[in-house]
DNA sequence: TATATTTACTTCAACAGATGAAGTACTCTA
DNA sequence: TAGAGTACTTCATCTGTTGAAGTAAATATA
């Protein structure tokens, strides 16, 4: 089995966070679970990378984060929601147009 | 104009190199020059990512190097050259594979 | 012939993001 | 009441990239 490695999805953790946040703001666990099921689990983002990215987007400006003790139906505990910011759907947007630029380099390397 | 990361090409830099050497053994300087015209100057990569490369890869058993003073003209200084091993064939195959199954993730959480 | 540019690297310290290990604590289900 | 699931946090370590700086030979230009 072909195994994705963290040099090669690197860059591209925070823009898979912002994708899901771009639909409504939602929270790490579900938000990995998000990805796991969108990948149909070629792709597991570990628990660190993910925490990592809300801090170091947070302090960018990509995100901006909000306590809830409950969700609407007053079940789970207490989680940090995420809400993405108009810098983080601008940064979002010029990492798709980097995507097709690295796609474009990438592929001329790669055996077809 | 959108710039590549180095965050983004990473996973495959080395994958890059190992495409040109599979035609034939050459060196860092040739080897740069080749990136830049193969990528229409769309990637350009760092002298000291392209030579911590070589290091990193010859440890590995994916390159072997070996000194050439003059070229066949008989022109040009004293070079390093690279020529790839067995390893190295199976590791930039593994590359491509591994390629197809990111271009699959990624394109996911990519705006069309 | 003197100077500038190109060729061909090397060393080193700093940085960012990913990761494993470990821990905390609450909630839900059987 | 035990165990699984939820929802994180802290921390030390590792790897690859990078900037800055330096070296030195070969070639082009004036």
């Amino acid at each position: 089995m072909v195994e994705i490695s963290s040099d090669v999805i690197r860059g591209y953790n925070d823009t898979m966070i912002l994708s899901i946040l771009l639909k409504e703001p939602s929270y790490g666990y579900e938000i990995s679970k998000q990805i796991k099921t969108i990948t149909e689990e070629k792709y597991i983002m570990k628990e660190t990378t993910l925490y990592s990215a809300f801090t170091r987007m947070e302090k960018n400006g990509f995100i901006e984060s909000f306590v809830a003790e409950k969700d609407m139906e007053g079940n789970g505990k207490k989680r940090t929601y995420y809400r993405i910011t108009e810098e983080g759907r601008n940064y979002y947007e010029s990492k798709c147009e980097e995507w097709e630029l690295t796609k474009d380099v990438v592929e001329k390397f790669i055996r077809s």
